[in-house]
RNA sequence: GGGCUUGUAGCUCAGGUGGUUAGAGCGCUACACUGAUAAUGUAGAGGUCCGUGGUUCGAGUCCACGCAGGCCCA
């Protein structure tokens, strides 16, 4: 017989998958499932750029998969959903990777090494594993358009940055200003955080540190302070500690914590004896003064004392010195703007009490920090101007004080005649030794120390020591980093800050505090955006300015560049020829030498424009944050359109905008908030005031079984090619997606996807292989237009229709709400606990049941119909989450009525699960009386199996009567629409309900505590005392009238719950509000039953053991043992002998040749034989 | 240091709006079943619900302060 249905032996899940996406390539599935639904509503979906310069981990499979649920599962919906695929291509890790490659460092680039060989290489290196990465998206089943992807350093894709940067800059939203970053003045360069990071930067040094003292300005702001001052007092001082004493000069600002606790203390000061007071926090008093000073008279110090006295005289909060001003702690030079605002204490969030004084010095030129505090308060930095007239910080950039500021500290080291080791001019101020001095000289003196020397000298010093810390030093000089104010370009986001933050509000996030919290918080605390990154292989920045910075261009497309190249080509400051080819990109020649232009650097750089004064403009030599890149691709995957531009469209992008924006739906990791998520986010509220997503997921983490992170290190990286291999991808998505919602880490253990393999789709093979079996035998083809009338099924098969409909409710619902897990869990609950373990166990029996004349009869086809449906339908509702297995078991359930199907245009034309339309929950079908009934009899069964076990009885035996005591009428009503399923399935004659009536139950009596509660409050305790004392009689009473006045409380009857408690005499199992008792008297005739059913079960074991086919009859011979196993088989002979497809069955006195059979309380010898 | 997040059985996870006996699966132990069978069922053991305070008649759940892990920042 030609086999209908497959009957998988030895499934391999990973061969399944192959087989699988063979026919997707060959039937172009992917391609259909978006070209079917051409005309339908959009469902737009953004990928996150990979970059394909590393190779793809576990964790892409996570992320994938995530993507992939939702844009199947809108397919099946019936939504279009194109996918256009992307590569991220720039930036620091491409050209890392570079260099370890070449063995090079950044400083061998424009020597060893051209910026064009370099870049070349980038762009070489940038796809190297991009077959990896294709070879992974199509085993593990996520479905995007690689053919067609935006790829982030094609000109297309850098045009449309540009266009977008123009457009900001035309708004005043593209400004350059200064970041405070890691410089190394002996190498002259910035350093990325990543050259930080290199071993042996950070090195443990001895700095000169100093706590400064900076006199308050007595004004009605700082009066408290000057309140507790006694006799010879001179000033109250603030405390602030710097380990970079260089840095007090440019000082204005001082920054506390506002909840850190100060006080005030009157005492001496160490160098110069004279009396202060001064300021510093609570926790840190003990560091700077010895107990044993405590509370002694400040009258009895003479100067030169050991013991220093010191007083506290009062305590505050930070919070009430913010807004004091002090004196500048060296007045060489004042700022250049806002002067009123500077010198004030500030909060910084900063600020702690680990080290220092719980008083951080703020220079806003060099300091992180400092600078950000600065800006928040708007108070100015200590800069002076150069000979250009430009804005320059008190340090030039090969780490010397500017001739202002030292000069004043030529003039101290002379007024304090402090010894050097060479006559030092005002340009010798090194802020560290940049120059090789030599510092093994007697009188060498660092500027720091020079500094603490005049503080020292003019009371403005507590206390000079030197401090012991790790300090970063440049990799390439190994001398010390400076943080220093660098040239950057940036996006003003602060402008646009609330527009963000109130769009913000209409994203969906999941999980909800991604959004709320760490995003809305960090948009909150929002500053511009920094684009500038000084390196090769990037995006570049499209602003040409002159050389006194005066006059600049943003170029916005490649026709203005070329424009504005002929004008320059005019004005004769520019001579090679750019021209386009093929509208999007250009070439460029040089010295003879004629390359396709892209526009990398180097060949940006050397092209040299024209002031509108006639002056040659350069190209500013920043790369663009590569954020950008792929923040900005909603519009640049299309690229820009030339003749929209040409008419000023306001949104000139190529074919595929339109429609496709915002996106539905992005995900990706939650590392990616400040990142992709914001890029996204900032661009398009900046450019056109809306979101660029509705729905985001921002995925968990991907850890290694243990909760640690995968690393090369620890060697518990999982391959993901090795594991897909092993498991299919089925299984593995399956995995990622139930066992934690998308959002959380994942701990990643192999034993979970076998544990998935085994639990899940083992048991679904399963009832899918037992349906095929049985249809295959019966021959039963699905008709998808003539089925078994729904009144005529059984009320098994109505309810697991029911479950159904529940289902595709309920998965259909966790799938729009962004729940793979729900939507997986319920899937799984429904394939195993109730199609599985309830309804093809309990209805087993109809499948084999032979049959009549040859033809099926309506309730055998009702369950291969109801059994059928279930499978197809879950096949449609797993399909998002287990592509392949999903595609398989559809396949395996419909290809044999294909055609048929496509004559008839009904829904099984479709040849793949992902072409179909997800089906709607027939409401008329849902039975929720039913439900609920099915589970009462679930868990009486399961309360009869523990009875029975406790009395050792095996469900073989039948036993007469279980009791149901009964509270409520409809319980009873239920009870008995399942009765017939309980009975046979604990294999039980009679389902007996009681009430109180027959005096056998007990009843008892518990407080509703949901409802007391809020009617009783505290008396609660009362209440319920009263309840649990309630007897037979006032139960009877609350159940019969409805209420009951008892020891003063009015109670009715809700504010009970009453349950059964005990029969008495019985042994009885309960189950929250579920009782059963069951009666184990065996009968004789309950024994002989429980024989002719045990003897069937060996009679099927011998058959089985002999290896005799389903179908083949047999005759039975049975050795004579006892007068109750004779009277047994002959009673039962007819059901013994229909049971195990026996011709005969017969008693005889001797068997030569038996076979022992074990009846558990005694042998029989029974020999079976074939009839052929 | 800050923001966000997690902490429930040996492991992985559920536990609307507070309600008195905290659940599931896996694993373990025992038993049953043996025509879904490299399956299946039932039962049992296993808990300081991270800690400490607080609010409340009542806290796994709410609040505060901690501890530990994670992510992103600084």
């Amino acid at each position: 017989m030609a086999k209908t249905y497959k009957e998988p032996a030895n499934l391999n899940y990973a061969q399944l998958a192959s087989d699988i996406l063979n026919f997707w390539k060959s039937e172009k599935i992917f391609e259909q499932s978006v070209a079917n639904r051409e005309g339908a509503p959009t469902f737009t979906f953004y990928e996150g750029p990979p970059s394909a310069n590393g190779t793809p981990g576990i964790h892409h499979v996570m992320a994938r998969t995530i993507k992939d649920i939702f844009c199947r599962f809108k397919t099946l919906q019936g939504y279009q959903v194109k996918r256009k695929g992307g590569w991220d291509t720039h930036g620091l890790p491409v050209e890392l990777q570079v260099e370890k490659q070449l063995g090079i460092t950044k400083d061998d680039i424009g020597k060893k090494i051209s910026i064009e060989e370099y870049n070349r290489k980038c762009k070489e290196t940038v796809m190297m594993y991009k077959d990896q990465w294709d070879d992974l998206t199509m085993k593990m089943g996520y479905w995007v358009d690689l053919d067609d992807p935006y790829i982030t350093y094609d000109s297309n894709y850098i045009e449309t940055l540009w266009w977008i940067l123009k457009q900001f800059y035309t708004k005043g939203l593209l400004y350059k200003g200064y970041t405070i970053q890691p410089f190394s003045p002996a190498a002259g360069t910035g350093l990325s955080s990543h050259e930080l990071n290199l071993p042996g930067t950070y090195k443990t040094v001895k700095d000169t540190s100093v706590v400064a003292q900076f006199k308050v300005k007595r004004d009605a702001k700082s009066e408290f302070l000057y309140t507790p001052l006694e006799g010879g007092l001179r000033g109250v001082f603030i405390l602030a500690w710097t380990t970079t004493p260089w840095t007090l000069p440019s000082n204005t600002a001082l920054a506390v914590g506002e909840k850190i606790q100060y006080v005030q203390v009157n005492t001496f000061n160490t160098y110069t004896h004279q009396p202060v007071s001064v300021i510093l926090a609570k926790d840190l008093v003990q560091k700077y003064f010895s107990e044993k000073g405590k509370d002694l008279d400040l009258q009895t110090y003479k100067p030169g004392d050991k013991v220093i006295p010191y007083k506290v005289v009062q305590e505050f909060t930070g919070k009430q010195v913010v807004g004091v001003s002090y004196e500048q702690l060296m007045p060489y030079i004042q700022p250049l703007y806002d002067a009123d605002k500077a010198f004030k204490v500030v909060a910084g969030d900063f600020v702690t009490t680990e080290d220092g004084t719980g008083v951080v010095h703020t220079s806003p030129t060099f300091g992180a920090d400092d600078f950000r505090v600065a800006k928040q308060y708007g108070i100015p930095p200590l800069t002076v101007k150069d000979e250009n007239g430009n804005e320059v910080p008190t340090v030039d950039r090969k780490g010397k004080f500017v001739n202002e500021i030292g000069s004043k500290l030529k003039e101290g080291v002379e007024r304090y005649k402090i010894k050097s080791h060479k006559p030092l001019t005002e340009t010798d101020f090194y802020v560290k030794n940049y120059t090789d001095e030599d510092e093994s000289h007697p009188d060498y003196k660092s500027t720091d120390v020079i500094i603490s020397i005049i503080l020292k000298e003019e009371n403005k010093a507590f206390k000079v020591e030197k401090y012991e810390h790790t300090y970063p030093h440049c990799w390439r000089t190994d001398k010390p980093v400076l943080y220093y104010p660098l040239d950057s370009w940036f996006i003003k986001t602060t402008a646009l800050k609330e527009r963000m933050a109130e769009l913000n509000k209409t994203i969906n996030w999941k999980p909800e505090s991604t959004g709320t919290g760490r995003f809305g918080n960090w948009l909150e605390n929002l500053v511009d955006w920094n684009l500038s990154r000084s390196r090769y292989w990037g995006t570049p920045l499209p602003i040409w300015r002159t050389k006194d910075g005066k006059e600049e261009k943003c170029i916005g497309s490649l026709v203005e560049l070329q424009e504005e190249i002929e004008k320059a080509k005019k004005a004769g400051v520019y001579t090679p020829s750019i021209s386009f080819e093929g509208g999007t990109s250009i070439s460029h020649s040089k010295g003879g030498l004629r390359k396709v232009f892209d526009l990398h650097r180097p060949y940006v750089d050397e092209i040299v424009l024209v002031s509108p004064s006639g002056k040659p403009m350069y190209r500013e030599p920043d790369l663009i944050d590569v954020w950008f890149d792929s923040g900005a691709m909603p519009y640049a995957q299309w690229g820009l359109n030339h003749e929209l531009l040409k008419k000023g469209d306001p949104m000139p992008f190529n074919d595929g905008w339109k429609g496709a924006y915002p996106a539905d739906f992005i995900s990706e990791g939650v590392d990616q908030t400040r990142g992709w998520f914001f890029t996204l986010h900032a661009i398009a509220v900046l450019l056109y005031d809306s979101i660029a997503f509705k729905n985001v997921i921002s995925t968990g983490l991907l850890l290694d079984k243990d909760g640690n992170k995968m690393s090369k290190r620890l060697g518990n990286v999982i391959n993901p090619f090795e594991t897909l291999e092993q498991f299919g991808p089925d299984l593995v998505r399956w995995y990622m997606v139930e066992n934690a919602p998308p959002w959380e880490n994942l701990k990643f253990d192999l034993n979970g996807v076998v544990e998935v393999q085994r639990r899940f789709f083992g048991t679904l093979v399963n009832t899918y292989s037992f349906f095929a079996l049985y249809a295959n035998i019966d021959g039963f083809v699905k008709d998808e237009v003539n089925n078994v009338p729904f009144e005529k099924l059984t009320h098994l098969d109505k309810w697991i229709i029911s479950k159904l409909q529940s289902l595709i409710t309920e998965v259909t619902e966790a799938y729009t709400d962004y729940e793979p897990t729900r939507a997986a869990r319920a899937i799984q609950e429904f394939v195993n606990d109730h199609l599985s373990n309830w309804y093809v166990r309990l209805n087993r029996k109809r499948f084999w049941q032979p049959n009549l004349r040859g033809e099926l009869s309506e309730d055998k086809k009702a369950a291969y119909e109801t059994l059928y449906q279930c499978l197809m339908v879950t096949a449609q509702l797993m399909s998002p989450i287990a592509p392949f297995f999903a595609d398989w078991l559809y396949k395996n359930l419909s290809d044999n009525i294909r055609d048929k199907a496509r004559a008839g245009n009904t829904p099984l034309r479709q040849v793949s699960v992902h072409l179909t339309d997800l089906v709607n929950p027939e409401l008329a079908h849902r039975n929720m009386d039913l439900e609920i009934s099915m589970d009462y009899a679930q868990r009486i069964c399961s309360l009869v199996h523990s009875l029975r076990k406790n009395s050792r009885i095996k469900v073989r035996t039948p036993l007469q009567k279980i009791l149901l005591p009964v509270l409520d009428p409809r319980f009873a009503e239920r009870i008995r629409s399942v009765e017939e399923i309980i009975k046979a399935e604990v294999n039980i004659k009679h389902i007996e309900y009681i009430d109180d009536t027959t005096g056998l139950v007990t009843k008892k009596a518990k407080p509703n505590f949901a409802k007391l509660g809020r009617q009783y409050g505290p008396r609660m305790k009362e209440v319920a005392a009263v309840i649990n004392s309630f007897t037979q009689a006032d139960i009877q009473q609350i159940e019969k009238q409805g209420a009951l006045l008892k020891e003063g409380f009015n109670l009715v009857l809700d504010d009970v719950l009453i349950s059964s408690e005990d029969i008495p005499g019985w042994s009885v199992a309960t189950d929250n509000d579920l009782t059963v008792a069951l009666d184990i008297t065996l009968t004789d005739e309950l024994k002989r039953e429980g024989i002719a059913r045990d003897f069937v079960n060996r009679v099927q074991n011998l058959r089985k053991d002999m290896g005799f086919a389903v179908l083949d009859k047999i005759t039975i011979e049975v050795e004579r043992n006892g007068e109750t196993v004779a009277s047994a088989l002959t009673q039962y002979s007819d059901y013994i002998r229909t049971e195990t497809q026996a011709i005969r069955l017969e008693l005889k006195d001797q068997i030569p040749d038996a076979a022992e059979v074990d009846m558990d309380d005694f042998k029989l010898n029974v020999k079976i034989s074939l009839i052929r």
